[in-house]
DNA sequence: ATTCTCATCTTGGCGGTGACAAGATTGAGC
DNA sequence: GCTCAATCTTGTCACCGCCAAGATGAGAAT
C-alpha cells in the first residue's frame, strides 16, 4: 500500500483529506482549492482527480470525517458527566457548541447543501450517527416531560436540534457573545434549553 | 436620472441588485457570478465594476436588500395577530421561517460571514433593524416569564433566536420534514418554544 | 450653441480555478 | 522479464474576479 516514490505519492487519498482539513480551517471554504491542496501536498494540479473526481467528491470526503469527529465530541463530553437526561443533555450540547466553535468552517461546509452530495452513502452513514446522539439524549428527556410517543419524541429532538444548530451558527458567524468554558454548565446566560424542559 | 441610451444603461446598480437577487435564488450562491449577471442585464462583463468594487460589494447590497425582507415578512406575520406576548412571539417566527423557505440562498448569504462585509454600515444597519423586532418580541416573553434584567432579556432572546434561527437552517438544509403552513399555530410538531417558555 | 469634463460602459488581458485529454512512470501479477 | 493497469504529469479549455486603457455621451461651463 505505502509504495512510496518519487512519482507514486503512496497514500494521497489520506494526504488530500489530512490537508485539506487543515486548508479548510486556515482559508475558509471559498479559498479552498484543489490546486491548493495538491500543491501543498507536493503533487501535480491534476493529481487528485483518480482519487477524488471532482472538488465536490473531496468537500465529501472532508464532511465524513468531520461528523466523525463531531459525534466524538458530543459522546466524549457525555462520558464525562453523571447519566441523568439533563445532564447528558448539555453535555451533548456544549460537545456540539465545540466542535462548531473549534471547526467552524468545517461545521459550516457539514450542512451545507450545495457543497456536498448527500446521495454518496458514507456521507449519509457519517451524518446520520451523529445524529443518533441527538436522539439518544432527547429520548429520556421526551420521557420524562410525559412525551413518549413518536411524535413526542421527534418534537422534542426537533426543538433541541434547532436551538443547539442555531446557537453553534450564530456563534460562529459572530451574532452571540462568544463562549465562555464553564464546566458543567454549557451556557453563561442563566437560560438554557435543558432547564427549561426539565425544571428541576 | 434615467438617461438610458443604447451605451448608457440608465440605473445599472438597481439592475444589477434585482437581476442578482433572482439570479441568487434560481442559480445558488456557488453559480452566481458578476458576469453572468451582467450578461442577463445586458452589460459587458467589466460594467459592474462602477457600482460595486468587488463581488463582495454586490453581494453586501444583496444581503441589505434581503435583511429589509426578511424584517417586513416578520412584521407583516406580527400584523395579523393579537397583540399577546405568545402570539406575537409564534407570528414573528413564522415570518423569520417562511422568509428562509422562499428565499434561502438569500437567508444563507445574509449569515454568511465570509462572503459579506459586515464593516459596511447600510449592512449593519440593515442587519440590526431585523434584530430589533426579535428584541421586541422577546421583551414582553422575558417579563412574563420574570426575568426582567438586561441579562434576562438577553438570555430569553438569546435562546428564541438560536431556536429558529437553526429551525430556518435545517429546514432550508433539508434536515427536517418540509413546513406546512397551519395558520396561526406555528408548527406542525406539537412543541414549540413560545408554549414552553409561556405555559397558559 | 459649442466645448469640456467626467461618470459610465466597452474591449482586452491577467492570474487562478475545476475539469478534461493524452502521455509518462512504476508496482504487481503473470 | 513482460504486460497491464493504477497512478501521476503536462497541457489545455472555458470561466471566474479583477485591473487597465480607451470609447461614449450627458450635463455643466462658457
Amino acid at each position: 500500500m505505502a509504495r512510496r516514490t518519487a512519482y507514486h505519492h503512496g497514500d494521497l487519498r489520506k494526504a488530500l483529506v489530512d490537508t485539506g482539513l487543515s486548508m479548510l480551517e486556515e482559508l475558509g471554504l471559498e479559498e479552498l482549492s484543489l490546486r491548493k491542496i495538491a500543491a501543498r501536498v507536493g503533487v501535480s494540479h491534476a493529481a487528485p482527480e483518480h482519487h477524488f473526481p471532482s472538488l465536490r467528491h473531496l468537500l465529501n470526503a472532508l464532511a465524513v470525517e468531520g461528523f466523525g469527529s463531531f459525534r466524538q465530541s458530543m459522546l466524549s463530553h457525555m462520558q464525562a458527566q453523571p447519566k441523568l437526561p439533563a445532564d447528558q443533555m448539555r453535555a451533548a450540547l456544549r460537545g456540539y457548541l465545540a466542535f462548531a466553535t473549534e471547526k467552524p468552517h468545517l461545521f459550516r461546509l457539514m450542512f451545507n447543501r450545495n457543497r456536498l452530495d448527500w446521495q454518496d452513502p458514507a456521507l449519509c452513514e457519517a451524518g446520520e450517527a451523529a445524529h443518533a446522539v441527538l436522539e439518544e439524549i432527547s429520548l429520556p428527556v421526551a420521557r420524562r416531560m410525559g412525551l413518549d410517543t413518536p411524535e413526542g419524541r421527534a418534537s422534542v429532538e426537533q426543538l433541541v436540534w434547532s436551538q443547539i444548530h442555531g446557537h453553534a451558527h450564530l456563534l460562529i458567524d459572530g451574532k452571540l457573545p462568544p463562549e465562555v468554558a464553564t464546566g458543567c454548565k454549557p451556557f453563561a446566560a442563566p437560560l438554557d434549553l435543558a432547564s427549561v424542559l426539565l425544571p428541576d
